[in-house]
Order: C-alpha cells, then structure tokens, then sequence
DNA sequence: AACAATACGGAGACTGTCTCCGCTTAGCAA
DNA sequence: TTGCTAAGCGGAGACAGTCTCCGTATTGTT
C-alpha cells in the first residue's frame, strides 16, 4: 500500500518533481537494508553502514534521511502499511467487537515480531503517513463498527484505546527479547476490553 | 528509603567490604550530577561530561557504573524511592479502590515529571531494587488492599496493574514533551479502572 | 610510619555521526 | 547524437561520545 501513500503525498504537496531513476533506486536500497539492519542489530544500528552495505556514501544517506528518525519511519511506514492491511478482513466480520478485540492482538503481536521497533512511533498520531497513523486510521473503522454495533462505548475513542494498546505492545515486546514473563497479549487486551465495552 | 534498600543489599551479599570513603564520595557526587545532567539532557547525556561536572575521570564513572543502564537506574532507584513514599499515605484511605485509582495517576504524573526517564524501567519487576521493583512493590499493597475489599477483581495481578498502567506514563510522558495532546492521566487510568473493578 | 589494598584520572584508541564540496550522471533540448 | 545543466553521488575528514589501561594517589590498617 505504499503506492497509495505516495499519491498522497503528490496531491498534497504537488510542485514537487519527482526523483531522478538513481535517487529512487538509492532511496529503496536504502530502506531495504536498513529494515534488514534495524531488525538485526535494533534501532541504533550504525547508519554509516547500512550506507556502506547498500553500496552508497553516507552523504547520500544522509541527503535522502536527514535524521535516523526519518529513516526508521520510512523502514516503520512500510511494515505499518503491511500490518494495516491485516485488519481489512476484520471489518467485515460478524460480530465487531470481537473484531476490534482481535485486531488489538494482532496488532501487538506484530509489534512485537518487528522486535518493538515500531514501539516508540505509535502514539503521535497527528502527523500523516507515518506509522502511528497508519495504524490509527486502519484501528478507526474497527473502533467505528464496535461502537455502531453498540459493543463498545460511544466515549471511547480510537486514540484512547490506541495509548492504551501501547502499553501492552512495549511490554510484550521487551519481555520477549529479555526473556521475562508477562501476561499475555490476549489475556491483557482482554481487560482494556472490559473496561471499554457497554454492560 | 535508599537506606531500607542498601541494608537488603548488605544481606543479600554478605561478604561485602563497605566503600572507601572517597569511592563512596565520589558515587554519591556522580548520582546527583547524573540526575541534573539527564534531567536537561535526557538519557543520552555524555557520560564523559557528568564525570567531568562531578570532579571526577572517566574511570571513575565506568568504575562505579559499568554501562549506562547502571547509572541511569541508580537515579532512577533514588527518584523511585520518593515516589514510593508518595503510596504510604493512601495505605490508609476509606476507600481502597479510589485509592488505587488515586495512586496510579499520582505515578503517572510523577513520571511525566521525571521526563519520561523512568518509563523504559517501569516493566521488567524481577531484578530486585531497581526502579521497578521498587514501584511494583509500593503499587502491591495498595492493589491488595483493593481486593481485599472486594474493589477489584481478584484475577488481576499487580504487574497486568503496570503493564497497563505503563502505556498511560509513556504515552502522557510523551505528549508533554511533544506538545501533544492526550487525554488526561485521569481518564486513560479511569478506563483501565472500568475493567478490572467489579460489578 | 609503613604498607597493602583500593581507588583515581586522564591519555588515547575506537566507533559512530554528519558535512562539505569536487565529481558524476540522468534527462532534456536542439 | 551531442551537449548542457540540475540533480545526485560519495568519501575524506572534523567532531563528539564511549570506554580502557595503567601509572599514580589515597585510605585505612598494623
């Protein structure tokens, strides 16, 4: 779904040429491999050498992602428009609650498998196209079904149960790769439901 | 109660030589300069410079903390103490459940007071005396309190307390510092409270 | 006073960040 | 094609932070 991303950007900020064959090329070698390297060595991972291993300068590294932050938002971007995707069949489901219940699993599950990478950018859910609100937006319309379905509570909002969520996505990340235990995901996501849901 | 913890220290470890005057000296001067510098700083405060502000070399600090995460948790165990000491007197409320309640959105702001600095530490409650346990322990009694008068449900756990409870810090620790808006400490722990309080 | 044991501190090797600027290349126009 | 120009490249190198090693100094004990 970056195709749909990268119209958005278009239509919003249109005299903007688009990238030179070999500045594109780069600019995707680059997020490749500094996905590749985030995931093995984790978010401090040296930039120098995603730029060495992608075959290209730091300069130019550093030209197309001024900051390592915008580098792990474009590498966060990409797995969060992946994982958006996973709640398509839900909307559809029968019974919407349980959906948006399962969705939240899924979702730390995810978060958890992208070794918490994506941890710190979901919550900051104003600027646009990045992860926190790509996942936003693909939660909404689950949160929006619940509650027209009257499952859930009409003051809830999708911010709130997304703060809430994070809680649960840090710590079940960080225990994984500390080798702790925590409750599960499920059993975790289960009590934010019960606070949320109409009785 | 840093006294309370270093006398556990001493009977955990026994044969343990108390500290030259100076090491200790300088351990204590290298704490409250650390505390300062990632107050202003942040986390990622040059450790070279605290040693320098402390009067002290490098060797010194690496001596006395080996990593980062050593000193960070030093400081954090010493603001942790404090907070700790902020549950004492809700130990003896009327009302066990709002106390908790009362309690959980005191540690929120509390760490939003720190900068945050505390909220990658607030999980991970089995290494003993560092700042989680410390919290975990304070929350402990209150939570039991709260069962035990029938407040809360008896299947929910100190750490599932934390764990969500953690969401909330991170997520309003950030936000202050972002100049973001989030909903208030209030009304996240509030919702938290809805599930797991009976009915 | 003398002597271990303990602790100090800073020079310096090392690693990672980030910039500057001369060189290369893509894409366009004639 | 050819030539031109803007866009893009890349690597040398300045800088900042980490962390160690080891000769020197201090402490506390006999």
């Amino acid at each position: 779904m970056t195709a749909e991303t990268e119209a958005k950007d278009a239509q919003e900020r249109p005299p903007r040429r688009p990238m030179r064959a070999d500045a594109r090329r780069n600019y995707e070698k680059l997020v490749a491999v500094a996905t590749e390297s985030f995931l093995a060595n984790g978010p401090d991972a040296s930039l120098d050498e995603i730029a060495k291993r992608a075959g290209v300068g730091p300069g130019t590294l550093y030209r197309h992602f001024p900051t390592r932050d915008d580098l792990l938002d474009a590498v966060c971007t990409r797995w969060a428009d992946a994982v958006a995707a996973d709640a398509a069949p839900l909307l559809t489901a029968e019974d919407p609650t349980r959906a948006l219940a399962d969705w939240l699993v899924r979702l730390v599950d995810h978060v958890g498998a992208f070794k918490g990478l994506a941890s710190a950018l979901l919550l900051n859910a104003d600027r646009k196209h990045d992860t926190a609100w790509i996942l936003h937006h693909a939660s909404e319309e689950l949160v929006a079904r619940a509650k027209a379905a009257g499952g859930i509570r009409q003051d809830v909002t999708t911010s709130e149960l997304m703060t809430l969520t994070s809680g649960v996505t840090y710590a079940c990340g960080y225990s994984k790769q500390a080798g702790k235990t925590v409750s599960s995901p499920e059993r975790l996501i289960g009590l934010i439901m019960d606070g949320v849901t109409t009785r």
